[in-house]
DNA sequence: ACCCAGAATGAATGAATGTTCATTCTTGAT
DNA sequence: ATCAAGAATGAACATTCATTCATTCTGGGT
């Protein structure tokens, strides 16, 4: 091993090295896109800044306008990154091809919507943070809507094959499909902003109870 | 009538007017909070400057900073008047003197919560644009909590009250009233967010939704 | 071994913003 | 009519931040 190779090796393991390094454009995108995340959740939206994003980042300053072309797009695209995940995982659960039993589908969605994981909070605050400002710039509304609206789509699909499956009578799966969305939304404010009041436990228990009062034969 | 009194009564009547007006410290406070809640709903909490603020009160820069010490305890002083207001206004409902059914009761709470008037869009964005920041800023969750715990308490009390009331069975008031605060959250939300998904006559058709599968004796 | 396209750097720049304070003006009391 | 207390003003100041770009460095191709 030469002394180079063993330079390189120590710049791709030590997060510390001073050694400047090339990387394709879509890694370093999305590494300054988790670096935006973090400083958002730790500082909040109004307070992040280029230099703290590039430092979180280990880059120079230089480089964000390099990848993204300015602050507002660097925002933009961590917006569009953090919808699409969460929207894309639900989603996923709700076309779920892996579980056929409807009731389980409900419990995988519950799971995925209000599980640990130390990412959760981190979301949560880059997400509440955007909708704080959408009411005013109609750019960051229209990312959200537009995955909304698929989710939303997706939700209906699923409650209205549980109500047939479950034949019940005098639920409409549109509306109760725009109720659990709110809840939920509801929820991710509570053990946000109230971590204290709502534990994830309690969260839990009151989206389920919901889902098990619109369908009883379905979650127990 | 004199020369100057007319200017005076030019000065109080025409806002355009050029007049400097001296005025007690509690209105001035008052117009200085109004004018935030006005720039936050329109341009969003991280892009409002003191400039701007002042200017759509009417007002010269230094006063804010006369009135208020900094720019930071104007935003906080501002929450906490829209927090007050807003969650007042509810425990004024459930206490409710005024009006003697539970059943009226909860139809005038959620009236409330998702009735109309143009401030309704202002005051939402206000909360939301200070939720957003809540996760990074403590003083903000510390106002927060403080107003939305006396809430969820007169919100329990009166879900008890109704539960004994209608002698309900397997429903328990707490778990029902953080379900309920949830998602009036959520709905606002909605409202704010994509309010062409989301009409308020659809949101308050899905939070009735919600007490009547609760309390279907007290809703119609 | 050499080269160069373009990735990465960070000091420099200019614009924007919060805060201060010397000065001006208003009002109610005398 | 006069005056003092303090409310209101806005130009000036210091700071912070997004953006630029001349320069340096890297790594794959030849």
């Amino acid at each position: 091993m030469t002394d180079a190779s063993s330079a390189v090796t120590e710049a791709l393991t030590e997060a510390g090295s001073k050694r400047r390094q090339i990387r394709p454009k879509a890694e370093r995108r999305q590494q300054l896109i988790d670096a935006t995340i973090r400083c958002i959740a730790q500082h909040g939206l109004s307070a992040v800044t280029m230099q703290m994003v590039t430092r979180e980042a280990g880059l120079s300053v230089g480089i964000a306008n390099l990848h993204f072309e300015s602050k507002d797009n660097l925002l933009k695209e961590t917006l569009r990154f953090v919808a699409e995940e969460y929207h894309g995982g639900q989603i996923d659960i709700m076309e779920g091809g892996d579980i056929p039993d409807l009731g389980e589908r409900l419990d995988a969605l519950l799971d995925f919507q209000l599980g640990r994981g130390v990412t959760q909070r981190q979301k949560m605050s880059v997400w509440f943070a955007y909708y704080g400002e959408a009411g005013a710039r109609p750019v960051y509304q229209k990312i959200v809507s537009t995955v909304d609206r698929l989710a939303a789509q997706k939700l209906e699909a699923l409650f209205t094959d549980i109500i047939r499956e479950g034949d019940y009578h005098g639920v409409d799966a549109r509306e109760l499909a725009t109720g659990y969305s709110a809840l939920i939304d509801g929820l991710h404010l509570g053990l946000l902003v109230t971590p204290r009041e709502l534990s994830k436990r309690r969260a839990r228990a009151v989206a389920r109870d919901f889902l098990r009062r619109a369908f009883p034969q379905h979650i127990h």
